[in-house]
DNA sequence: TTGTATTATTTATATATTTAAATAAAGCGG
DNA sequence: CCGCTTTATTTAAATATATAAATAATACAA
């Protein structure tokens, strides 16, 4: 049987948190003039790395975002052109 | 502080099941010509009518769905736009 | 009134998610 | 090499979600 929306499902469910919508709210929005490492990400919330790191391993793992190392940091980005769409939905 | 994303994320969570992604799909596509009912609902899906029923709920506690009662049926349908805006993005 | 159909709620259990601290890993500067 | 910075992972505990059975509530029909 087809549409099962399990995939679909996944998706939203990796967005449908608070700080990982704003997480992606950063990289799509601030990315250009401010940083996209993780320590960036970190000076705008105000929660331990640890807990931003792993929201942004949900993210990754789910295909939403992708991350390019250099050096000892990452700049992660938003790949998942429906991210973009469903955020543009909610904040429009 | 604004930007918290709660509203937000709480829509998406509620969306964000299998079941209830195909349960307003089934709303927005067949309730013209098949049933809206809770009854029309559990005749498409094959889980029990207490499991959709407390998807329905959830579904109308965020305001994502509305229902009508007329004798002992409900018919439900949905009223959040952003929610079939979404649907629409998943399965264009 | 009695029974039947339809939907909602309660209860219990299993599973998943969230969070932060602690720790590990990896690269760079001195 | 040593210490520092940056990021990822593991662990444990708290909280939330999902599911179905059982039960309740309501309206209608006979």
């Amino acid at each position: 049987m087809k549409n099962k929306y399990k995939d679909e499902s996944a998706l939203l469910k990796a967005i449908a948190h608070p700080m990982r919508l704003k997480i992606i709210e950063l990289l799509l929005l601030e990315l250009p003039t401010e940083g996209c490492s993780v320590n960036a990400i970190q000076k705008k919330l105000t929660i331990p790395q640890s807990t931003i790191s792993q929201h942004l391993q949900i993210l990754k793992n789910k295909g939403i975002i992708d991350g390019s190392k250099t050096g000892t940091r990452v700049c992660y980005r938003v790949i998942d052109k429906r991210a973009a769409k469903i955020l543009k939905i909610l904040k429009p």
